[in-house]
DNA sequence: ATGCTGACTTACTAGTAGGTCAGTCGTCAA
DNA sequence: TTGACGACTGACCTACTAGTAAGTCAGCAT
């Protein structure tokens, strides 16, 4: 292709599964058709059909890709082997990226649309929350004992707070189209999360 | 209608703004048709055009009644007198009415398909969010000035920050099918606003 | 040179989307 | 009794949905 297209060859597959993904993450799983990825990659819808068999497929790779690269950032944020805040703050800036990004989160996008997914990718997207929660607990854990983050009761139910705090911060950012939102939604979810709440 | 259908006769119109609405809540915009809701009416797809000119048209009104009977819920709130943490958590009561009828909250699914709304509708999700959000920071300054709630920062700020905290409970608990968790998301809320947290 | 395979394409399917339009039916006023 | 009107229905349309069947073709191993 020494006229066309961008992109540097890298696996059809791939290259499907991103511009899905970018769809899922704007317009919503029920909000694109495999004839909208086929336009923008210039190849066929039995093209799509060949490397995902159905779109159901396709959206269970969409979020199994995406819960491993989650997985994976939330790898190298251990590594560092900072303190808890630290980490939390690295947490909430994966979170901003996404937002910056303009898009949603995959899994709080097909949260919303849960109802409606065919049965294995609301499990793959449970799984994703469960994850996260698991980190994020695990820092939490970590926080308590080092004494840099202070909460009431089980880790996990503040986890879970962490994290559906940070969904609905970028789902009511998207439409206001204002970042800041977010900004000040982390920024606010943090300070309760901190020792001798001085303000 | 002795044999068949529940309903009292509210009028067609209201009657298609009722199942649009459920399906909305719980599908999405984009998760249900015209034929959907036609057939749970007993009552054809143009009877339906009848009403509402387009799917538009129809999802307008939808917000525009949501926001309308928002509004009426709190200013109930408002006329019973109480202090502003009573007040905060009648509000919450709310979102939770909405969840405990497996539903979330029409404007945040909205908030969701926003990329694929006609422009009027989205201009009405916008209007829903800033008049809770107006509600929400008179509520507060209300709270700072009886000193029953703490916050620091401009009240519309932490306005925001809470619908948002409501909005991603909901949409996170939904999925989970476990209302525990936006409950536990409410209460570190609703905490982190109170003066002298000793816990 | 032959045959196989991976990566597609073209052409098609059945079904569904939102939407239109002419006509019908019951009620009520003149 | 006529006719206007509100509230529809039935039949239809066009565009699009996911999905399939069959064919193409370059590259590679034998």
């Amino acid at each position: 292709m020494a006229s066309g297209g961008g992109q540097v060859e890298a696996g059809t597959a791939a290259r499907i599964l991103d511009v899905a993904e970018r769809l899922a993450q704007t317009r919503g799983f029920n909000g694109f058709s495999y004839a909208d990825v086929a336009a923008e990659l210039r190849i066929s819808k039995a093209g799509l059909h060949y490397h995902f068999a159905g779109k159901a497929e396709l959206g269970e790779a969409l979020v199994e890709r995406y819960t491993a690269r989650f997985a994976a950032a939330l790898a190298a944020i251990d590594e560092r082997r900072t303190g808890a805040r630290t980490k939390l703050d690295a947490y909430m800036k994966l979170y901003a990226d996404v937002l910056r990004d303009e898009r949603m989160c995959l899994c709080g996008m097909l949260a919303a649309e849960f109802e409606t997914l065919p049965e294995r990718m609301r499990e793959a997207v449970i799984g994703f929350f469960d994850q996260n929660e698991t980190w994020l607990a695990h820092i939490l854990d970590q926080g308590r004992a080092e004494g840099t983050l202070r909460f009431a009761g089980p880790s996990r139910e503040t986890a879970q707070t962490i994290v559906s705090a940070l969904e609905g911060a970028m789902l009511v950012a998207r439409p206001h189209d204002d970042v800041t939102r977010f900004r000040a939604a982390a920024r606010h979810l943090l300070a309760s999360l901190i020792p001798d709440p001085s303000l």
